[in-house]
DNA sequence: GCGGTTCTACTAATTTCTTCGTTTTTAGTC
DNA sequence: GACTAAAAACGAAGAAATTAGTAGAACCGC
């Protein structure tokens, strides 16, 4: 499996619409985009945004009626997956603890959200020396 | 406070190196950095950067001497946590926990990792209802 | 069928990031 | 003081990412 090219800043911001909701038309994606930017993108920046990312597999292009639509070739998981092993391997020399620790710092949790951590803490040392 | 750029992906590199040794020349950072790197950079590329980070404020010049130095101006937890707020917001719609779990995931914690972890929940978590 | 509308494709300008060659400055050496 | 070796500054090319204008095709209402 070749792995994708990690999603650019812009990409990643289509992407988020698409996850939310796909498929999806460029007009419907725009306007999502655009609730949230002051200076709003045009149609064809984010067409083009699209094609670019057809390019690269990020998506998936059905264009099969007039109006194209899209859908997402990658999932939140395997993205998300993929940019905290980045930052992981740029930041924290590979240490999933010290990211973890740095990311707990900055907020509290709420009881059941600590609750979830501390779940998956237990399986993952179950047996271990 | 007027806050710092993000630092590109090469200025984080650049980073990196100091954070382990500074003050540093241009050279220093140049040999630290072609270690991990096929194509070497140019002595002059580095040194563009300094002067690139030098006007961001990323980095601090000593022109004392003729050989000048740097030092960071931005702390490795700084940067870790803006960089990780930076990953939370775009990916993560700000949720720590998911985060952590994802993280969490992807590799298994030695117990004493896993231990320093169970403390900081704890701490976060006592008293709250 | 025709005019307006909306879509995709094409093309290209702009900006940001990366890279390095060339020139200038500096400090030491004879 | 001129010569050389090393560093810094400058300028600019190349690459990647972002942005959008314009042209041509497809559809819709009359």
């Amino acid at each position: 499996m070749s792995d994708l090219p990690k999603p650019t800043e812009s990409e990643l911001a289509i992407l988020r619409a698409l996850w939310k909701k796909h498929p999806a038309t460029v007009r419907e994606v725009m306007e999502t985009l655009n609730e949230e930017r002051d200076p709003p993108l045009a149609y064809t920046t984010v067409l083009k945004f699209f094609q670019i990312m057809t390019e690269k597999g990020l998506v998936t292009r059905d264009d099969a009626d007039r109006t194209h639509s899209y859908s997402p070739a990658v999932s939140p998981d395997t993205t998300k997956k993929q940019m905290v092993g980045d930052l992981l391997d740029r930041l924290f020399q590979g240490s999933v603890s010290e990211l973890v620790l740095q990311a707990l710092g900055t907020t509290k949790l709420s009881k059941a959200e600590a609750a979830e951590i501390q779940k998956l803490l237990n399986q993952q040392t179950r047996g271990k020396s």
